[in-house]
DNA sequence: GTAAGGACTGCAATCCTTTCCAGTGATGCG
DNA sequence: CGCATCACTGGAAAGGATTGCAGTCCTTAC
């Protein structure tokens, strides 16, 4: 049905080497030969076989993304990132979604490793030792966390927590909660350990409560143990919690800023749009699922001669309507 | 580097054309060849190369899947059920997103038509015509909308506004705004008829307010003018949209359900967890998906003499708590 | 004028798997 | 006992593109 190489170079008067060379390394045929080849080659709408070339030249253009939940709108965004940049550079993605289930990922890995030229992944949850073992065939790229010295794309966490709480020291909050996501989580350790350097600096009482799941769930579970703490001000792992957290302030009653400060992570679109809009650390999705596809691709260039690379983007709060000057904590009594 | 059929074949003692019997068509090789295939297979890692067999069979166990928009939670589901389906049968797929923007989705069809099986299109909003040249390559499957007589699989939306504009009226509303979605998008359309159908029946007044982005901010932007409208309770074409509403209400001080009830479209995990959880016409997303899929695999299995086949999945109307007994409109100088 | 070199182009091998066809040995039946 | 049949296996072609090698033709320099 569809033309093949030979079909354009019978129509071309050409052999199949020369149509192959006009449409892959132009400079190698005359000019001429290239402007007849590539009319006709248009003209009957040809477009090479890869499966075909993939045999031949060992690459497929196909690179995997792994993400842990699709649903959750931060890997969403990492995930339009990775697909302008793979399409810039004419690779399709495949993308699969582990669903929050760390076993799931070395499966679905193996899976793709045969099918991809590289894949990112995306697994803040899987320990290191799990991670050591994958990637024999496969050039792989870590995001959103480092493991050893494998090339990853991170963002500074650390570095954005300290905003947040600098940020709220500022307003006059002493005591401050911070809403930790999954215990196994990277990013999580990361933010833990960038806050608690911060609050040692600068004299804060941090209270970190407990580990919740990253969604709204887990801040609405939270809310309760954020007020029982006797904060003023509360930091949450990532804006879907942070979102709980709202959700279930409102209900109880407790007006945000004015007798809570929430702080989110992450600057998920929905967080410009709650009411009142949340304050929150922008970490750069799009951008940073495009370093990773750029990092991928630097390294299938290279072959396996290219070092261990990291590269990590910056963060930045962004305040909105969730932070104020701090009042007297929401205890019982007070007035 | 990785191993090839020859490897096993010769580990074996066998042919290459006994391997690949052996491990595709058991039933044709004899039970202890058989088995010494499979355990040679396994000791060395043996996987097959899908390029090479994609470029005999003619399959290459992809499949596409092109969205609107992955940041959306609705299509996020649909991709969830379309991931799980196509990897029980042993495909991959890969996923591309048209950023809502209608003209992308002839490209990007073209780019994936080559190395995929079949495709899925999920696109509300391309025109028909549009629609109608493409496919003549790949197989393609329509979801959430129909065209000609393509192959498709679409939820009864009609049956669901039906559902919640017999809710309202039951509630004792009268007057009903519905926010309509995107004037180009098939199941807008689905929606509004449904709607006026049952609102001529019922002898409902049904006020139809613009045409919003099936988003958050349409909600918002469209909050106002349901409640100049006069109306007591609104139908919004999506969750997004509903919660829009829901946001902007609130800032105004209107009470919901109390002075105006709201019914929102999909169930989008979310919805459940707004405050007042959302009333909702639920339809079955991660179904949908598994759905089209088996339609797109089981086409692929007949060749071309099989039909057109639409399938309709049903829509269910959630009871929440953003709909209420009505009570005298929100205007001015009532009480 | 001739040799050397360069610019293009073609032939043919190769990538890995599947599958058609033929061949072998054993079995069943007349 | 011989022939047809069957179950199983191997040889080899095919699928579409890339690429090393070799060949042709033309230009340039001596």
């Amino acid at each position: 049905m569809a033309p093949t190489i030979r079909d354009v170079a019978r129509a071309a008067g050409v052999s199949q080497a020369t149509v192959s060379r006009a449409l892959s390394t132009p400079d190698l045929v005359r000019p001429g030969t290239r402007a007849r080849v590539e009319a006709v080659a248009r003209e009957l709408g040809y477009r090479p076989n890869r499966a075909a070339r993939g045999l031949i030249t060992g690459r497929t253009g196909n690179l995997g993304l792994i993400v842990p939940d699709l649903a959750n709108p931060f890997f969403a965004s990492v995930v339009k990132g990775v697909q302008a940049a793979a399409r810039a550079a004419d690779h399709s993605v495949f993308i699969a979604d582990t669903d929050e289930e760390a076993g799931a990922e070395a499966d679905l890995l193996r899976a793709l490793s045969k099918q991809v030229d590289g894949l990112i992944l995306c697994s803040p949850r899987a320990p290191d030792e799990e991670l050591a073992g994958v990637g024999s065939d496969t050039t792989v790229v870590l995001m959103n966390r480092m493991s050893g010295d494998r090339p990853s794309v991170t963002v500074d966490n650390a570095d954005g927590m300290r905003q947040a709480l600098e940020h709220l020291v500022a307003l006059g909050h002493h005591r401050i909660a911070f809403v930790a996501g999954p215990r196994t989580s990277w990013s999580n350790t990361q933010r833990e350990t960038g806050l608690s350097r911060t609050a040692e600096a600068g004299g804060v009482d941090l209270v970190r409560i407990g580990h919740f799941p990253p969604q709204f769930e887990g801040g609405v579970a939270a809310a309760d143990l954020v007020v029982a703490s006797g904060a003023t001000a509360v930091i949450a792992y990532n804006d879907l919690v942070a979102l709980g957290l709202l959700s279930r302030l409102g209900a109880r009653g407790i007006p945000v800023p004015s007798a809570m400060s929430v702080v989110g992570c992450d600057d998920i679109g929905m967080s410009a749009m709650s009411h009142p809009s949340l304050t929150t650390v922008s970490v750069p999705k799009r951008s940073a699922g495009r370093a990773t596809v750029g990092l991928l691709l630097s390294m299938l260039e290279a072959g396996a001669d290219a070092g261990p690379v990291h590269r990590e983007l910056p963060t930045q709060l962004i305040v909105r309507d969730t932070t104020a000057v701090a009042t007297t904590p929401p205890t019982k009594g007070s007035t």
